[in-house]
DNA sequence: TAGGATATTGTCGGAATGTCAATAACAGGT
DNA sequence: ACCTGTTATTGACATTCCGACAATATCCTA
């Protein structure tokens, strides 16, 4: 287990090694799923788009601490808002020619970016459309396109089966918004009325009454203006205008990391990485 | 690599942090899920059980081989026969009392140990049974009992849609062989005629004609030796006695590590994480 | 050759799913 | 008030899938 000295290590024991965290955010807007990424403005990869990360702190106290930390200065969103979950890690001894860098991957999805991001670091930060960064139009630093691919199949994949597609939605939603959230994450088009019966089937979700709107609360962002009976997805078109049909019912998940008592088949899913 | 001034890391510049990988092995013996563990010489936790595992080495390209390497160290087994894959990554500030330790772990799964376990190390290395470990019998050093209890969910979920039940068994066996694989794992009983019909349907599966495998003698004498026809789960009573019964067709698995394209249910799985 | 054991195939009712259509409830304009 | 367009929600069905369980098939042992 360990190499040299007894008890207690040196640090000359074993070779230096930098540990990172970095985080692939994802967001829906203008019915497109994005990731936020950052302009470097450092040598190496110097001007080519990043993922939001940093070093592990001493102060803190485990990953997802360092994670959240990190989140917050890039966008000033709580962790808890935005779920956030590890991804994998990443070290190959040459994904940074500086030196040899460990990266823990972390990846949340958020309902809307509050302020209009860029935090606190000097760099530029942006929501870039995974469309262009998954054909090859964004040229992105280390091995981070690895990783947002692969954040990309982890997502993809847990909409099946958890309820964690519900992050991209205000506290309370509707089931045609949540539908939206998944074709637009899937890239494919569901039957609403199958849509409707998986949702309402499901333990997972729990249709809230118009008296309780306000109440409900995802353990996250106090939403700006208490949740509106006919919001729709946040950006977009959006709430403003309903253009008119059948009010829909507002939906709520108790829990939304839980798992689908029945999953939610994904069109094109011949095959693919589950992870 | 890095030197010192311009955009280069300096060793000062992070909070030393030492980076190890930490293996959960799982193997099947006696129809029961075992875990490889190896008993700590040294001083913190020493006594106690652990995860195999070590530094990160300079020489180790990635992570991956990185844990391949402290994989075979330990008990002789080639990676690619006990798939290995990364489970998750540990790092919090107090798991290890001596110093910042960040693990990655990987988990892998092996047909049967070729030795008698007990690689280089001095220490002592064996399977232990997870259920004695869930059950809180085996002291763990550091947080090796939640990293074994997520590679179990990880290992139990991955059954359901991945073919890599196989990986318990030799390159080819029964479908019986590999049910047991699922009931033992699952700690649950499966119809053999479902089963049956799962694996068959399955694209994952391929029956390998009798040709195939070596001189089969199927329907014959009892074969004597070497590629026997009927041989049964590594370990146990195994293949040296058939106990009557018609003899069961061969299969393989083209990549273990693929997706069914119908999982196969888990009967008490009414919720639980899937990672 | 009988009895036991294991593998494999069949049957059948209930549940789940996908497709497609019908109805409900609203906004806006005339 | 009425008509039209739009969205939500519910129904009807045919098809498939699944689990429980029974029936065969093939071998071993005695």
């Amino acid at each position: 287990m360990n190499s040299g000295s007894p008890p207690g290590y040196d640090p000359r024991d074993f070779p230096p090694v930098a540990v990172t965290v970095d985080v692939v955010l994802f967001a829906i807007q203008e019915g497109e799923l994005n990731v936020l990424l950052v302009e470097r403005g450092v040598d190496p990869f110097r001007g080519d788009w990043a993922l939001p990360g940093g070093f592990v702190q001493a102060e803190d106290g485990d990953l997802y601490r360092a994670a959240s930390r990190e989140l917050a200065e890039e966008t000033g969103i709580d962790a808890g808002a935005a779920y956030l979950e590890q991804l994998a890690t990443y070290g190959d001894v040459d994904r940074d020619p500086r030196m040899r860098v460990v990266s823990v991957a972390y990846w949340a999805a958020c309902a809307q970016l509050p302020r209009p991001i860029g935090g606190s670091d000097a760099a530029r930060a942006e929501l870039v459309p995974v469309a262009r960064i998954e054909d090859g139009d964004i040229a992105l630093a280390f091995d981070h396109l690895r990783i947002v691919q692969d954040a990309l199949d982890r997502l993809r994949s847990k909409l099946e089966y958890t309820a964690l597609g519900v992050r991209f939605c205000l506290p309370a939603f509707t089931i045609s918004e949540l539908r939206e959230v998944y074709e637009v994450v899937w890239n494919a088009k569901l039957d609403a009325g199958n849509f409707q019966r998986k949702v309402r089937y499901n333990g997972a979700f729990r249709e809230v009454e118009p008296e309780e709107v306000g109440c409900v609360d995802m353990g996250g962002e106090p939403a700006a203006s208490p949740p509106e009976v006919g919001d729709h997805l946040p950006a977009g078109p959006a709430s403003p205008g309903r253009r008119g049909g059948r009010p829909a019912s507002l939906w709520t998940a108790e829990d939304p990391a839980a798992m689908l008592n029945s999953p939610i088949a994904r069109p094109g899913a011949a095959e693919g990485g589950v992870r």
